[in-house]
DNA sequence: GGAAAGATTTTCT
DNA sequence: GAAAATCTTTCCT
């Protein structure tokens, strides 16, 4: 896995990482899964990502070079990752949102509560929990030798990727920048965005 | 300083 | 299918 597969634009990047490998290690053990669907979130051009609105201390490291981990934690208790894509200084990404486990199944299947094995990381805090990531993985380097998360070439994937709107948002939702290997039992299921019920207004006063 | 929404998942009806 | 769980970040007053 070369750094500059990673640094191209981001539409480009994220089919790329279709059939890569993702490998995690903690003091429980290593999982690796196959990534089988993805979002691309394109920066300042894109009104869905974080970093649509200028750099925080939150996404941050998206604006470092390509490569390296996003992660945030979102709804009060999941974790979502993603890989850092484009040249530095574009503040583009890749949201990992599934994928197969190929290798620490049995961790995987304990982390996670024994669900089926194609659920175990069918969805992103799912992967993030299958994996063992928290906020402690944020701004990893996926390319160094010594990480303890790693992408890798794995198997690829040789065929046309399957494109449609990305999961669950309300900006940009008609940006078909969600990529991921057709019919693969892993893939998490499309869900459109849904307002949340509002607050009922302030009743009238006497 | 406060409110609202969120790149979700699980459980219950 | 609907709703809860739960807390951080962002946006508005």
């Amino acid at each position: 896995m070369r750094r500059s597969l990673l640094a191209g634009p981001v539409l480009e990047v994220a089919p790329r990482l279709l059939g890569m490998v993702l490998r995690s290690t903690t003091s429980e053990g290593t999982v690796a899964v196959r990534l089988t669907e993805v979002e691309a979130y394109d920066g300042p051009n894109d009104p869905g990502s974080h970093a649509y609105r200028g750099q925080t201390p939150r996404n941050a490291v998206m604006f470092g070079p390509a490569g390296f981990l996003y992660v945030y934690f979102t709804y009060g208790m999941h974790f979502c990752m993603n890989v850092v894509a484009g040249p530095e200084g574009t503040p583009s990404a890749v949201l990992l949102r599934a994928g197969e486990v190929l290798e620490g199944i049995e961790l995987a299947r304990l982390r996670r509560n024994q669900p089926a094995d194609r659920d175990l990381a069918r969805g992103p805090a799912r992967l993030c929990v299958a994996l063992g990531i928290g906020r402690e993985g944020n701004g990893a380097d996926l390319l160094a030798k010594n990480s303890p998360v790693e992408l890798l070439n794995g198997p690829g994937f040789d065929g046309e990727p399957a494109t449609g709107p990305r999961v669950g948002l309300r900006e940009a939702a008609d940006r078909p920048w969600r990529f991921w290997i057709p019919d693969d039992p892993t893939v998490s299921p499309y869900r459109p965005h849904v307002p949340k019920k509002r607050a009922q207004a302030a009743p009238p006063r006497a």
